[in-house]
RNA sequence: GGAGGAGUUCCCGAGUGGCCAAAGGGGGCAGACUGUAAAUCUGUUGCGUUAGCUUCGGUGGUUCGAAUCCACCCUCCUCCA
């Protein structure tokens, strides 16, 4: 018997957080954030986190877990998050996924495993220097002779995933192909009611991401970005590749202009709202609110809770 | 008033007679995504289904042929008055 739980999707600032906490009232529910960056601590402005007040005495579980300099992944999320979801199920409760990171919440949904190779591995580094000398094609030609399969869905210019499936195949002798065929055959975790939020109007959405970076500001965003810095929180590691937080470092370092950075958070956020409706969209099995302006949490908590009767929980 | 310089496709910006619907970058749009995912990568971007049509401040020329040459006009910038 799979488990059901409520999932709410949607880009950033569509209103996922508010909704959440409304249905996890309604429902006797607890939230469990499916966002990459709100894991870390001391980063609360900028991940646009929840605070204690919209939280309004709802638990939620995943944010604050990791410190920001240290390593967190997809692997590591999953293991934590199941156990939560798990444990609020126990209880009786009902778990709701909530948050804008596509590959978090599908890994959690499908049981997904990973390939026991972690990505700080010292091979991984001489891997990226050599792509670094000799490009990323020639790692791609590598891969292709080890693992045909995986060389011919990944693009010759994508290092990342080229190094990775590389990396596999030279520590454990086995190709990223087989493992990932092995983790397919594995039976989905939960069974999902996913809610899906958009706007019907792009421009809606660019307006309130515009208010939400201003606002964001004015809570203290650039201090936040400071102290992190103060901390001697590394710009290269990964909390610091959030939005928002890469900006306003870089103009601190560089004494750049603070306007312009937020400008460019703005932009950024837009491009990573565009990025999330593309994952989002290819599940159809959610049910889609449109918001037709702004987030109607009101309306929106009723036609959930009708779905969520027709889904059984 | 005088002397120079500049106006290019959504933006920046290359292009100085044919190979130019026009490099490159940005932005937009679309897509991918199995241990960094707020990351990373890909495609596309004047109109038209094709033939073809309409573009490079404006108008008129030169030429077989012009974004590129000439004339005049408009706008902007710098310098001298």
């Amino acid at each position: 018997m799979i488990s059901k739980i409520l999932v709410i999707t949607g880009p950033t600032a569509s209103g996922k957080t508010r909704l959440a906490v409304e249905l996890a009232k309604l429902r006797d529910g607890e939230v469990v954030s499916a966002d990459s960056m709100q894991v870390y601590r001391h980063m609360d402005i900028g991940t646009a986190k929840p605070t204690p007040e919209e939280m309004e005495g709802i638990p939620h579980h995943m944010l604050d877990v990791v410190d920001p300099e240290e390593d967190f992944s997809v692997a590591r999320y999953v293991e934590m998050a199941a156990r939560c979801v798990d444990d609020i199920l126990r209880r009786g409760k009902l778990p709701i996924l909530a948050g804008g990171t596509g590959l978090y919440i599908d890994s959690l949904l499908t049981g997904r495993s990973f390939v026991p190779v972690h990505s700080n591995s010292p091979l991984r580094l001489s891997l990226q220097m050599r792509a670094q000398e000799e490009g990323s094609v020639k790692l791609w030609q590598e891969l292709k002779a080890v693992d045909p399969a995986a060389a011919a869905l990944l693009h010759a210019n994508d290092e990342k995933r080229i190094i990775r499936a590389l990396e596999v195949y030279l520590i454990t002798g086995k190709s990223i192909t087989q493992y990932n065929q092995e983790s397919q055959s594995v039976p989905p975790r939960y069974q999902p009611l996913t809610l899906n939020l958009s706007f019907a109007r792009r421009e809606d959405m660019w307006t309130r991401i515009d208010q939400r970076v201003d606002s964001m500001i004015e809570q203290g965003l650039v201090q936040e970005v400071q102290s992190l810095l103060d901390r001697g929180v590394p710009e290269r590691c990964t909390a610091m590749q959030a939005i928002g937080y890469k900006e306003i470092a870089a103009a601190l370092r560089t004494g750049g202009s603070l306007g312009a950075a937020v400008q460019e958070v703005k932009l950024h956020t837009r491009q990573y709202a565009k990025r999330q409706r593309t994952w989002f969209r290819r599940n159809q099995e959610a049910k889609q609110l449109v918001w037709e302006q702004e987030p109607d949490i009101g309306s929106a908590c009723q036609v959930s809770t009708k779905y969520m009767v027709e889904f059984g929980i």
